[in-house]
DNA sequence: CTGAAAGCGCTTACAG
DNA sequence: CTGAAAGCGCTTACAG
């Protein structure tokens, strides 16, 4: 047999029409139990395999998800992803994914290929730059779409939001240093003109404020080697600052590398909590105090409230905020 | 307009037949230019979108690639299959993750799932179980299906296989170590039974042989907490160990907390060399010295044989090994 | 170089 | 509960 069986040849083989084969692909309760199993078999037998394209041209759906991310490579998008991607293997969905680098460029080609896919909704942690072109293409095709983690376009009613409650963890953690005693407070890093920056700062700049100290930014890319170096520069400096809320986990990461280059332990005299709480957290040395956002979890929820969007119709709210919580590790005990 | 615009559409607004947009769409040559471009306005002006679904199932190809992954949370594997990606995209290929955590059980659904969804080819990094299923289903669907990073079937006629050169990579390691002066030298990590784990360990059997030293392998996981566990277990037990050769990154990584961890500068009495070369190496404290299996590359690669594969219908050649070299950081000066 | 017709493998009313 | 017919939006020979 070179041709793959189709339900032309099921229906032959079980005795049966081709709509009868159809209704029980579709588990239609009104084939009768018996020649549902005489189909199942037959099925079996002649090794069918269904074909999802020819379903879709007539239903339209394809069962795809199209996932958009920004920076694959750090692991705090790629637990959101691999959580998301499983959740909704789950619930029999099968994920497209695309890292765009942070390239808006990159961003909206991908984004139209998925469109050509055909993709049942998508799910988009978006780059910066080319927002209107990117979502105005997406509002034309009318496929639903959830802008999370970060929010560029303001249409939440169209694009619902959702992300991680970055002000309250931020004011959390800057809380919990005051607490510990640190009375020299810095926030490193964030690239500068960010939103995403901006906010994740917010709480650290409130907390600050309300407890009459001046802020210190010192902006950078999200990385490790900027972490490293920052902790380097510091030293020489701002030797004074004895606490450090970091823009996120890999740059507080970095800043603890610095710290054993330098022979400072992190933890005493010099507190450090990172943001996201990725895995390494918890296996670092010293470990990292951090903010939790519940990235696999939060991956979750986003799968399964937007199925149910897909299935019932109804849109998720339009900007929805998930719960953080602090982890106290070493760093800052 | 609630309905998305068809071929029949442009053909209407341009003027032309519907056999001749699909010539269009096709890029076919035979086309006069003039014809193609009042076309492609036409397309322009009604908001056409290509449907990929309809032309599939004529043409029986749907520019997906399914790429299923044993562990997407360890750099390397992310990585890979971030480089693969984006070349595919590159290439007008939109890629199907999924993430199988190890789990055949979840590897055989996925891949059946992706079979529906007529995925062109497969890049498989597989889980351990359940190989003959797994492949016989992919057999008889007929797609061209590589497998990467592990060899889990023997039929590389069928499946060809392609991975980095393990076996000279933990020669080279070893042979450094040994030219360093270290003279007992441990293998850290890699689950007992593994053929990754022993083909991994290959190269150190050989070159410790050859040097006439006895191996000593501490099999476990590989993470993170297993290297820093290891680390502190062999300093209580075998505080005569000079030199170290890890299963992976993570897990040496995991070492070097331990190291930090207990007071130790890895790089001098002391010598630790990873596997991988994930970024993080050369932004850890101290910078750990690893193997490289320049891993970005053999993603590109990797991509650019399948497409080859699909485009002019030869196999890649059945077992393809990609060198590696060594990356002498901090932790074997 | 362009058009009319058939067909890919399903689903969807509709009739019985 | 099951069957015959039409149709989803393309591509593919084929005719001209």
């Amino acid at each position: 047999m070179d041709r793959r069986p189709t339900i032309k040849d099921v229906a032959r083989a079980a005795g049966v029409s081709k709509s009868t084969v159809s209704l029980v692909l579709q588990n239609n309760p009104a084939v009768k139990a018996e020649t549902r199993v005489s189909v199942q078999k037959a099925m079996a037998r002649i090794g069918y395999v269904y074909n999802r394209a020819a379903a879709t041209l007539r239903s339209s759906n394809t069962g795809l998800i199209g996932l958009i991310i920004n920076d694959l490579r750090n692991p705090f998008f790629t637990e959101f992803a691999i959580s998301l991607q499983m959740a909704l293997s789950n619930r029999h969905y099968a994920a497209v994914v695309a890292n765009t680098d942070e390239d808006p460029d990159l961003q909206l080609q991908m984004v139209e290929a998925m469109i050509q896919h055909g993709v049942d909704a998508f799910v988009i942690s978006p780059a910066y730059g080319r927002e209107d072109e990117t979502f105005d293409a997406i509002a034309r095709a009318g496929i639903p779409t959830m802008q999370v983690l970060r929010r560029v376009v303001d249409d939440t009613g169209a694009f619902p939001f959702a992300a991680p409650d970055y002000y309250a963890g931020s004011q959390l953690a800057t809380r919990h240093l005051i607490d510990k005693g640190c009375r020299r407070i810095a926030y490193v890093g964030g690239l500068e003109g960010r939103a995403v920056t901006r906010e994740r700062m917010s709480g650290y700049l409130d907390a600050l404020r309300d407890a009459g100290i001046e802020p210190r930014h010192f902006p950078g890319r999200p990385s490790r080697a900027f972490g490293r170096e920052t902790l380097l520069q510091l030293r020489q400096q701002d030797p004074d600052i004895d606490g450090v809320l970091c823009f996120n986990d890999l740059t507080a990461l970095g800043l603890l590398a610095g710290c054993n280059q330098s022979g400072l332990v992190a933890g005493r005299g010099f507190r450090v909590v990172g943001f996201d709480d990725i895995e390494e957290c918890a296996d670092s040395y010293p470990g990292l105090s951090t903010v939790s956002c519940d990235i696999a979890n939060f991956g979750e929820n986003i799968a399964s409230g937007l199925l149910d969007w897909l299935t019932d119709n109804k849109a998720p709210q339009p900007e929805t905020r998930t719960p953080v919580h602090l982890v106290i590790r070493d760093t800052s005990k």
